[in-house]
DNA sequence: ATGGCTGTTATCCG
DNA sequence: CCGGATAACAGCCA
């Protein structure tokens, strides 16, 4: 379920509901998703420590735990990553395991669960992979002329470069479509190429976008049943309760030839990079 | 039923 | 250095 907006939303849920329950034991079912760390150094980190706080950094879930004493020279932290189809949640103790479980850590009377179908993501203590991040989309210091920056020296197309996490921390496949389109902006048009006013207008949408992802995910009770397109809960959820269909609020991510929202002409569909891109041939000129 | 597709990213190769 | 391809894995869909 991972892009930014939806990462945001499951920190939004946990930083409530994890702080001050104390890791009792782990259970790690798939030592991939520790790696670099082994099954032992990450248990060993994390027994008998307490949650103190719960953020997130681009696509990234960032867990402070630490002793008792709450001392800052005993803190850790434990970095969490949900790749293509990874879920974090609180169940009760005496539930059974979900299929794709990865890892879990007691706390108590509840399981603090990590469940993954494909394992790509990761739960652990490497600080690496936060090192080479770009600057976060919704705060202050994305602006038109950082983006344009990191734009002006490649020849890519623009798509492309929306990708990297280095240029937008936390941008994904969906949103990138959608960012672009509300910018007018074609995703074949050369990073290079994309001006000031052009960046100013994507840094636009791109909040746009961002913001009003989180604010549906925040109206979708977190149930976490199902599994799939159409069940899944954030992309495609119809969750119980959900207020309108999420698919709706695409207008061109998986809308191969519907009509575009604003001037009816087709969706189109191309792989860039080895992922697909949608967009308006007329309302995006290159 | 087989092949193509999927929200991510690390790594390899030219 | 840059950019494209591949791999990691499981499930859904036509």
């Amino acid at each position: 379920m991972p892009e930014l907006p939806e990462v945001e939303v499951l920190v939004r849920h946990l930083a409530p509901i994890l702080p001050g329950r104390t890791v009792e034991q782990i259970s790690i079912l798939r030592p991939k998703v520790v790696y670099p760390d082994t099954p032992q150094t990450l248990a060993t980190a994390l027994m008998g420590q307490t949650f103190r706080q719960v953020r997130r950094r681009a696509k990234y879930l960032l867990f402070e735990l630490s002793g008792s004493r709450q001392s800052p020279t005993n803190s850790t932290l434990l970095i969490g990553h949900l790749g293509m189809t990874g879920r974090m949640y609180l169940q009760p103790r005496d539930q059974p395991l979900p299929k794709h479980t990865a890892v879990v850590l007691h706390l108590g009377t509840e399981l603090f669960l990590y469940e993954d179908t494909r394992y790509f993501g990761r739960l652990n203590l490497d600080v690496g992979a936060l090192q080479s991040l770009g600057p976060e989309p919704l705060e202050a210091h994305f602006t038109a002329e950082t983006l344009r920056d990191s734009l002006q020296r490649s020849n890519q197309a623009i798509k492309i470069r929306l990708l990297d996490q280095t240029v937008v921390a936390g941008m994904g496949n969906i949103y990138a479509s959608e960012s672009l389109f509300r910018a007018g902006i074609s995703p074949r048009r050369p990073a290079r190429k994309v001006d000031l006013a052009a960046a100013g207008r994507l840094v636009i949408a791109i909040q746009d976008v961002l913001q009003e992802a989180i604010q549906f995910g925040s109206t979708v009770p977190l149930g976490f049943a199902g599994t799939g397109r159409h069940n899944g809960l954030f992309y495609y959820g119809q969750a119980a309760g959900a207020v309108g269909d999420y698919a709706e609020r695409l207008r061109v991510y998986d809308r191969a030839g519907l009509p575009c929202v604003h001037c009816a002409t087709p969706i189109r569909r191309c792989v860039q990079a080895a992922r697909s891109t949608y967009w308006c041939p007329r309302c995006q000129p290159r």
